[in-house]
DNA sequence: GCCAACGTTGGC
DNA sequence: GCCAACGTTGGC
């Protein structure tokens, strides 16, 4: 069992929208990035527990908790033409890009980056070190009990 | 809108 | 395999 933070930009995918969606799940889609693909592909296991992050937008900070509901497979943006995230090197047979769902837990509070970046305990999480752009990373698993109890 | 950081691309 | 150019990320 691990435990991650995954970033979505609120006006593609909110906390309050994966409420909405149908198992309050969602397909990861649109990672384009091989370190965070190999996360997925690699290491994420059905259960994972995610902190939902808002990034990009007014209040960046954690806004819920999530779990990895099913084990990577094919992003099929991939080989949409008309999607942002087409990539024309990825085919079926040979797909580059793959997604988890990761389905909601609960909404909770929104812990702002600014709260998060105050707490000694969580100084070394990735997404406060300098030039840190991953869009999944590792969390500690004594950063995330913290992260629980203030939330 | 700015800009630092960093990943990717492609010519050599 | 190097590395300059370019694009993207994401907080501010």
């Amino acid at each position: 069992m691990r435990y991650w933070l995954m970033k979505s930009e609120p006006s593609d995918v909110s906390i309050d929208d994966l409420a909405s969606f149908p198992n309050q799940s969602v397909a990861w889609y649109g990672i384009r990035n091989y370190q965070a693909r190999n996360f997925m592909r690699d290491q994420m296991q059905v259960d994972d527990a995610v902190l939902f992050y808002h990034s990009s937008c007014d209040q960046p900070g954690i806004a819920g908790l999530a779990r990895v509901s099913r084990l990577a497979y094919p992003d099929e943006t991939q080989f949409d033409t008309s999607n942002k995230y087409f990539d024309p090197k990825a085919t079926h047979e040979t797909p580059r890009w793959l997604n988890v769902d990761v389905q909601l837990v609960k909404k909770t509070r929104l812990m702002p980056l600014k709260e998060i970046r105050e707490y000694p305990e969580l100084e070394h999480m990735r997404i406060l070190q300098r030039g840190n752009r991953l869009s999944i990373t590792p969390v500690d698993p004594r950063e995330y009990e913290f992260i629980l109890s203030k939330l």
